[in-house]
DNA sequence: CTGCGTGCAAAGTATTTGCAAACCG
DNA sequence: CGGTTTGCAAATACTTTGCACGCAG
């Protein structure tokens, strides 16, 4: 989902395309992984004289509802947000880089698969389910290759 | 998991055994649901003259450590703990009832099947997963079955 | 009787709200 | 120009910490 693709949707629900905005979302698609409300204001601020952090805060949580960004789950308390190339009308999951943060919508879960299974057993309903997968994404399984093989 | 295995658990890892943490515990076991810290504060207050919030957030936290409670994870930022038959032992996924809130045990998950699947895909190495299932629990299902067909 | 557990107050952290001024379209 | 967006300050919500006293083992 390119920039272009972003303002499209701020102008189809109504929001008004700001500087600020543009660069809320160039941030968040020059740098793929998640991160904190705090840490984007960190970042953009070094751009902006004048940026409070509540506008951070109100614009990802805006751009969660249209779709823009997702959070990201972690088990500490804080709120993640990162752009996920699929969009909000595909029910997917995520696989978040245990080493460089990034996120990757897959929406190739076969959970219909086991749904059943678990229903049977605890002679339940299910209606939904969440999973998020955490491991090495692509780039950084190759560096760990890599970093071995230059120890031997 | 009983009030005595719990307390076993308690002995075994050196935590003294107190008026306080035997009725977090009997609450646990005796309202088979999730709550926040809050909640469960409210409810024990009726008995204990002196109660501090603190305390149950240390407890609650050290109950998670040692394995009596499990935290639930919701999309608001709050903690919610709850029982769960499994201890910390087996590692092991969650269903939540989204009508009374019951947290049951899922050990029989086989994302295996699933996970070479997206290694492939995303070229990428799986190392964890996180799952959380969401439905009726038995008894509310049965529960909302009986409702329906009352209504007819 | 020794050290862990607890209450209370206070601090800390993350997030939200109110409102006047600035700005997009 | 009108309504949205923003900065700033302040409030709120949740959770943790410090310390003196109390109690389990």
């Amino acid at each position: 989902m390119g920039i272009n693709r972003c303002i499209e949707i701020l102008k189809k629900t109504n929001l008004k395309i700001t500087p600020k905005r543009r660069a809320i979302i160039r941030f968040f698609l020059e740098n793929v992984r998640y991160f904190t409300p705090e840490e984007v204001w960190a970042a953009l601020k070094i751009d902006f004289k004048h940026l409070g952090l509540p506008t951070i805060y109100r614009n990802l949580k805006e751009f969660e509802n249209i779709g823009i960004l997702v959070r990201v789950s972690r088990s500490d308390q804080q709120l993640y947000y990162a752009t996920c190339r699929l969009g909000k009308r595909i029910k997917h999951h995520h696989f978040v880089c245990q080493k460089c943060g990034r996120v990757i919508g897959v929406e190739f879960c076969n959970f219909k698969s086991i749904a059943g299974d678990i229903e049977k057993k605890l002679n339940c309903k299910i209606t939904s389910h969440f999973m998020q997968i955490e491991g090495l994404c692509s780039e950084c399984k190759q560096r760990e290759k890599m970093r071995k093989e230059f120890k031997k």
